[in-house]
DNA sequence: ATAATATGTAACCGAATGGATACGCATTAT
DNA sequence: ATAATGCGTATCCATTCGGTTACATATTAT
């Protein structure tokens, strides 16, 4: 039987802590690999394999800057996530609705 | 070296295309296994799998009714998702406001 | 009582993941 | 010209993941 089709969306690139927080980072600005890389305790080489992940699903951008690779945040893709997640907010709001009448009425 | 420590949060309970299949599912309503199953080429016992995951993060209340099982959407730790992407929502904005200037002054 | 139904779990398997180290290649410094 | 810096890639490895089939257990139907 064949696996499941490989999942490429940003909700994989999204799911690793690590690159999760390198995006956090990428907020603040542009930064080479090597100022990336020195908030983590990991190795740059894993480094380099998240933000390549990054990269090919285009969640961030990389510019050639002399001896150094300079990646700046890509959002767009992010928005299938924010997209993907605004229904459900509907259903806490009435969550705390509900908790808000209950507590009303009681 | 130790791995990286396992991260049991709610993005990788999202990371999965079946996963957020079976929660866009339950957006409707609650659903037995048997219902949420029959909507996947995969086996029960690998919806079940998923179940569990969603389950043991929350995303998902299960109450038996009878022989069946029924689960229910339990959104409140999707907040954590929508809050981490909130801040990225000004970025893209940003950017159609960069692309509507520049198609206005051009 | 027995059979059928609904579902979870165990055991197993191949592929993907995330890490490490070793190496190669530009670019800059000396 | 040579050394040092910055970073990507190749290879390897253990763990996790997502699937399967076989089985166990509880509930309902006959």
């Amino acid at each position: 039987m064949p696996q499941a089709e490989q999942d490429r969306s940003v909700f994989r690139a999204i799911a690793d802590p690590t690159r999760r927080a390198i995006l956090d980072r990428l907020r603040k600005g542009p930064a080479p690999v090597n100022e990336l890389a020195s908030a983590f305790a990991q190795s740059r080489p894993a480094i380099s394999k998240h933000l390549r992940i990054l990269r090919e699903l285009s969640v961030v951008s990389e510019r050639r800057q002399g001896r150094e690779r300079v990646y700046r945040l890509e959002p767009a893709e992010l928005k299938d996530v924010a997209d993907w997640i605004l229904p459900y907010r509907d259903f806490w709001q009435q969550s705390l609705g509900n908790l808000k009448s209950y507590l009303e009425n009681d």
